[in-house]
DNA sequence: GGATGTGAATAGGTTCACAGCG
DNA sequence: CGCTGTGAACCTATTCACATCC
């Protein structure tokens, strides 16, 4: 029998911190002049990122990448590979709503940053700020979000509403159908689990700082 | 013989996503209403803030409260143990250097959210901000960065500046001893060992989300 | 010689299972 | 009974060690 693929064998499934480091990886990679040297080994990427080599070898092994002992790796090639792995070299598309503080900030923050991603739009109940462009973009009702996100597919949206609406607005996006929510509302949302969520919450970290500050310990770094 | 306590033996020591998870709670527990029921099981909280209860009595034990079988843990009593191990009740000095879209979201998110830690000063090189107040808060110049924090040994410091500033900030900070970063420049920092720094690239934290939006996998949280 | 790629060993974190209590 | 507290089992992630290649 055994048609189904449960688990598929032989394809190592990549962990939340493997994917992390590999868009870091990623990032640090793009940040490397165009002009420098055409190719770099595991130890210089992991300089850069803070990584040992060998966590830079064993993450590479899962994009398929493949360098050249002596060498290095191709930098160009190895970027297009992380491209490919992550998001298979193709734009996808994300939503923001909430156009708070904080909300402009991330519009101002990633557009630019992330050329495989592009915001298509940004909401807010807010009547004052519908139908005005903020920080580039064009702000929507609230009541455009479910069609929106339903006939344009939307995979992924950004959360950055005041804490009484997140529950909400989370239900409403996961009604129209996204998958992924980065959220920076300061509650744990309740979602299917069939839609991943990351939290960021800007007290909570600096509360973290603040202990390990106090505490001096360990280095152990990881860009969200 | 046996001087050395290398590992100080019967202290357990609290890892980075323990303390992360111990944040959490806290929060949680403010949370609830003040009138709510005066006792709370682990189940709850693990409930609240997407975590299994087992995982939230072994964090628990970390801060040496003590529930008590049958009614649970004492809310107020345990928020006041949380409180006791995370900050020993002090309150903590906290400077933002950066007063940009992010430093001033940051300012206004953190202020009221986090009653133990408060924010004694923002700083700016754009001479156009320094000496107003915004969100609240006196900007400096940067001049007076490193007597400020030298002189009142601020432990924390919160990094918003542009990723070309970042290092060079980061460097004067170390040198007027700070002790922990919450670092939102793109860029790996370079600081000793004995600094504790916390990443967080909003662009980057977005790219995980649509990778794991399309991979459609598992569930785990953690508010950063 | 110094790098990659990777099985094997280790360390770290989570869950299980259950004794003990109220 | 259903909960807490916790040793032990388990599972995941990182590091070691080394065969292999340029």
């Amino acid at each position: 029998m055994m048609t189904k693929k449960a688990n598929l064998p032989g394809k190592a499934e990549a962990s939340d911190k493997a994917v992390g480091r590999l868009v870091l990886y990623r990032k640090r990679l793009a940040g490397i002049p165009e002009d420098a040297r055409r190719f770099i080994y595991s130890h210089e990427i992991g300089e850069l990122c803070g990584v040992t080599s060998t966590q830079v070898r064993r993450d590479l092994m899962l994009v398929g990448s493949s360098g050249n002992p002596n060498r290095g790796y191709e930098r160009r090639d190895l970027a297009q590979s992380i491209d490919e792995f992550l998001f298979e070299q193709r734009r996808q598309k994300v939503i923001l709503v909430g156009v708070g503080n904080l909300g402009r900030a991330v519009l101002a923050y990633v557009s630019r940053r992330s050329p495989l991603l592009v915001i298509v739009a940004a909401f807010d109940s807010d009547p004052a700020k519908t139908g005005r462009v903020i920080m580039g973009y064009r702000c929507h009702a609230m009541t455009e979000l479910g069609d929106l996100v339903d006939s344009q597919a939307i995979p992924t949206g950004i959360l950055s509403v005041p804490v009484a609406a997140a529950q909400e607005v989370a239900d409403r996006l996961v009604a129209a159908g996204i998958r992924g929510i980065l959220n920076f509302a300061p509650v744990t949302l309740r979602v299917p689990h069939t839609v991943y969520v990351e939290d960021i919450d800007l007290a909570m970290a600096l509360e973290k700082v603040a202990f390990f500050a106090r505490h001096g310990r360990h280095v152990e770094r990881m860009h969200v």
